[in-house]
DNA sequence: GAGCAGCTGTACAGATTGTCCAGTCGCAGC
DNA sequence: GCTGCGACTGGACAATCTGTACAGCTGCTC
């Protein structure tokens, strides 16, 4: 887990590419002030450093017909992990999967076409042997959607961070 | 919640720049097989089509040294959603907030610099006249990070997903 | 059979990218 | 105080890509 140390500048860097990814090193250079070798010095760290893992296209699930998020909790039968993972990977609906604290639990976020399709995902989630129980949260809200740049700016030391635009 | 309908093109595009970013229009033109005009006409249409959000920097938390992940379900005194989304709001390693289906309650994903510093998060997370109890998961693996493209394809009805190298 | 939407192939100007280089600046070590 | 080193600057170059436009072809609908 190589932990690479954000500067002032690198944090700039990844906070104008969050909000604007499209300007690319040239621009985004010149609105740092500084020479454009530098901004791509800087992004290539970033980039090998594993900072940035990558720059892919954000799909919203909602767009493409999966307007319905949940989060559903899963208690795993004793030794059922590997397999487990294998099936829940193999469910397109199941958008990411964590191993969590408890007794040997399973969170996982999934979407569905609505909330009636969310039965239908939640049956194939947990028709499976290894999986006892699940506990299903719907999402009803998203008032933080997933975010990077505060912590970035924690990270790079930028404090007071709120809206400096520029 | 404008729906857009996604073909196959459409599909294996996005598909394309999500394994591979860094190739461009051209490129991933080039290897759909379709005019280059084409590809970007397609990818005008998901851009504009609320499809795809962005393009923004992926940002590994564990490289900027938040290498902790835990998600927390928070209890909130009613009437309070409103303060608690904004106080959450302010505190950057809150990645992302859920109001969700039960009791009045949210659940936020949250990163520390270890498991000592989680107790911080936390404290600072509760520390909030509206939240009257936090549970905490820490997340120890994650065997499904977050991922689209299963999803896409089946949205694209490109089933029988895994691995089409080419 | 006409009309229309979508795709192809092509073209062109403008901008960007990946690289490389010499000069400068600030700082640590001797 | 001087040397060496890493980082930044400003500039340059070829190769490439982007945004945009246009004419022709195809498949489908009315």
């Amino acid at each position: 887990m190589t932990t690479v140390s954000i500067d002032e500048l690198d944090g700039r860097l990844l906070e104008l590419l969050a909000r604007e990814p499209r300007i690319g090193v040239q621009e985004a250079a010149r609105r740092l002030g500084v020479a454009r070798g530098t901004a791509q010095a800087r992004l290539e760290k970033l980039r090998t450093g594993g900072v940035i893992r990558g720059f892919g296209p954000e799909v919203d699930p909602a767009a493409i017909g999966f307007p319905v998020t949940a989060f559903a909790t899963l208690e795993i039968k004793q030794g059922q992990g590997l397999e487990v993972r294998e099936h829940l990977r193999g469910v397109p609906e199941v958008l990411e999967l964590h191993t969590i604290t408890g007794q040997g639990d399973m969170l996982c976020r999934l979407v569905a076409r609505s909330n009636a399709d969310l039965q239908r995902v939640i049956d194939r989630v947990v028709g499976f042997e290894g999986i006892v129980r699940a506990a299903t949260a719907i999402v009803m809200e998203n008032p933080v959607p997933l975010r990077m740049v505060p912590l970035v700016r924690e990270a790079a030391g930028l404090r007071a961070s709120d809206e400096n635009r520029g």
